[in-house]
DNA sequence: CCATATACCTGGCAGC
DNA sequence: TGCTGCCAGGTATATG
């Protein structure tokens, strides 16, 4: 569910909430994708600084390191000033003096991992190979042209595979794709400087838009303070199959790259 | 270096 | 009602 918007609207929903709390405890429940990597009590008395975003990671900075979160495909954080018994897919809760950050995930691919700093280990490994952040004056256009040149895969999976820019899940690369018009299908390297051009303007164009619209809710994503996302309901390929496209009318066709499955139009999405 | 397949885990849904 | 198989927002890892 949660790719760069969807973690950003979550990280807006509680960052200034959960600032300048302090720990006082932290109960992991069922293991996650990776272990916490310390004792819950070195995080036990440490000041939450602030809470930043790298690519799809929260970045939750304290006095003597950084508590890494990710969401994984089905992970929600909550940030109240209470919460109540853990359910069963509550799987870690980070008491504070304003408030228990509690992360829910119900298929556990999400993880928490404690980081002496995002420069040492384990954080270096997750957020090492990170690509550019699409939505700061770091995403330069000449940047981007250059990481595409030098791949043969198909666009839609260099996207996802977040080494040139990072965020693009697999709702918004079909998204972005079909704004700019080009075929999932078309090797990167292949693409026209004017194309790569508009990839970029509308990748930026759609996850900012996503953020606007609180995400997209397409199962149960929910920001920390519990509100859904409505960007889904403006979708222009994604989970279309076979729907008239927005735009000219054609049947929106989906395949499979990668594992992954693609939505996008025939018709308006020629190259 | 790059591309692709696999694994992790659970729930929901279509079909029988 | 219950079973089976398939699908789902991500990404580290192994393999070619």
């Amino acid at each position: 569910m949660p790719e760069l918007p969807e973690v950003e609207v979550t990280r807006l929903s509680f960052a200034s909430r959960i600032a300048g709390a302090r720990v006082s405890a932290l109960h992991m429940g069922k293991p996650l994708r990776w272990p916490l990597g310390v004792s819950p009590t070195v995080l036990v008395g440490q000041t939450v600084l602030r809470v930043r975003r790298r690519g799809k990671y929260l970045l939750l900075d304290m006095d003597h390191g950084v508590l890494l979160l990710h969401l994984g495909m089905s992970g929600s954080l909550n940030f109240a000033p209470t919460q109540g018994p853990a359910g069963k897919h509550d799987h870690m809760d980070l008491v504070t003096t304003l408030g228990v950050l509690r992360l829910h995930d119900p298929r556990r691919f999400g993880a928490a991992v404690w980081s002496e700093s995002e420069h040492h280990e384990p954080a270096l490994k997750l957020l090492g190979k990170l690509g550019m952040e699409p939505l700061t004056d770091g995403f330069e256009l000449k940047l981007f042209q250059q990481g595409l040149k030098k791949r043969s895969a198909p666009i839609k999976q260099v996207l996802l595979a977040g080494d040139v820019v990072v965020g693009v899940g697999n709702i918004y690369a079909s998204e972005a794709l079909f704004l700019s018009c080009i075929r999932p299908t078309v090797k990167a390297q292949k693409l026209s400087g004017p194309r790569v051009a508009k990839l970029h303007t509308a990748i930026r164009q759609v996850l900012a838009r996503a953020v606007e619209q609180g995400g997209s809710s397409l199962k149960d994503f929910v920001s920390a303070e519990g509100n859904t996302g409505y960007f889904q309901l403006e979708a222009s390929v994604y989970g279309r199959t076979g729907l008239p496209c927005r735009v000219c009318g054609t049947a929106i066709k989906q395949i499979v790259q990668g594992q992954r499955s693609t939505f996008f139009c025939p018709a308006c999405q020629k190259l």
